[in-house]
DNA sequence: TCTGGGGTCCTAGGACCC
DNA sequence: TCTGGGGTCCTAGGACCC
């Protein structure tokens, strides 16, 4: 669609997390810096550029992390801290540009459509970020939402890369296809079966072939994808459909009657926050990681959309009873979706019904 | 060295209705 | 006796993202 009608900016804070601790402990500058949980089975959050130069990255096993970099500080990580500076960020933002799309906590896109001097105004926005809050960020600037986040990934940290589709093109021509938001690593490898090992190839792969393997919407997706061609706009407002609580036990756990418990009070910290903003959902579903990793789900609709731990507990609760888990479990959750969608028809039947 | 937590979207099959 | 097709809702699993 209409190329060069668009501008965006991509902007992301370089090692967010590990940079607001560091503003907290400043001796610790120019050290290997890990945010990771301290149970058996944490992983990192975030590595800082020092400690990335040992392999360590996010996802890493944290046993792995200290493993490979004994000399690294590791600090729990404080989500309350970070959802704060993160609104102290997105403020500055929306002070300088009117249409943002937030991306989780340390990212976001901005609409720099219509703008006389985008790319200065992108640079405003970078210098402003460092100005009011402290924290670094790269900024990638583009036609379409896809070339702006590559562009950002592509000098980072303290990065400022603006490109067209075509140069977005040229330059990663050569890179493999798992580098673009959107295809990730089980679909890499389904490509490379296919002899598609670079964005290039993927690019000039026809849009017949990719739907013979990949199906009709997958196929023509992917090639869209290669040759960087992305046509969605800005979402300046995003409702949350579904909010969940899971947790991994340190080690596995066996039996509904140690289960359960677990269960019941990962559905009461849900519950409070669900009722505390006055949110409900219609949809109440358990969530179960066996010891081999595999995970399977649970899940019921009801009429009218709850919120109260009773309703939701006596579903979680019969969920979990029924699937009654034959193996050792790692993980378990519950989740509440369909939230604050339109009363259901039935449920609007129901209440017709009643009030006949 | 086994792999967190919180989300979104897509697909596929079955139920059910017209 | 055999044979429709479309539309919507629901559940389960999978892939992906930060």
């Amino acid at each position: 669609m209409s190329s060069g009608r668009h501008v965006y900016a991509h902007l992301d804070i370089d090692a967010f997390y590990v940079s607001v601790e560091l503003q907290r402990r400043p001796d610790l500058r120019s050290r290997p810096v890990v945010v990771a949980g301290d149970g058996p089975r944490a992983v990192v959050t975030t590595a800082s550029y020092e400690a990335r130069r040992f392999g360590i990255f996010s996802a890493t096993p944290a046993e792995r992390a200290r493993r490979l970099c004994p000399d690294a500080v590791f600090i729990p990580p404080d989500f309350d801290a970070y959802r704060e500076r993160s609104r102290e960020v997105m403020a500055v933002l929306r002070r300088h540009v009117d249409r943002v799309e937030v991306v989780g906590l340390d990212e976001a896109y901005l609409d720099l459509t219509g703008l006389d001097r985008p790319r200065a105004a992108a640079r405003r926005v970078k210098a402003a970020v460092i100005e009011e809050t402290g924290l670094g960020c790269s900024i990638g600037i583009g036609p379409s939402k896809l070339v702006a986040k590559v562009a950002s990934d592509a000098d980072k940290p303290d990065g400022f890369v603006e490109l067209t589709a075509e140069a977005a093109r040229e330059r990663f021509a050569g890179s493999p296809p798992g580098l673009v938001p959107g295809i990730g690593p089980k679909t890499a490898e389904r490509l490379e079966r296919q002899g598609i090992a670079t964005l290039g190839a993927l690019a000039s792969t026809s849009d017949e072939l990719l739907t013979e393997w990949f199906g009709p919407r997958l196929g023509p997706w992917l090639g869209r994808l290669g040759r960087f061609e992305d046509d969605r706009g800005i979402e300046t407002v995003r409702v949350a459909k579904s909010e969940s609580r899971e947790t991994t036990f340190d080690s596995d756990v066996r039996g509904l009657p140690a289960l359960e418990p677990r269960l019941r009070r990962l559905t009461e910290e849900l519950c409070s926050t669900l009722v505390r903003q006055e949110r409900r959902g219609r949809t109440i579903g358990i969530k179960v990681r066996y010891d081999d990793f595999s995970t399977v789900t649970r899940a019921r609709s009801l009429a009218a959309p709850v919120n109260d731990l009773e309703t939701v507990w006596q579903l979680a609760a019969e969920l979990l009873r029924r699937l009654d888990p034959p193996r050792p479990v790692r993980l378990i959750g519950v989740r509440v979706a369909g939230l604050d969608e339109a009363v259901s028809a039935a449920a609007a039947e129901d209440q017709l019904t009643l009030s006949l």
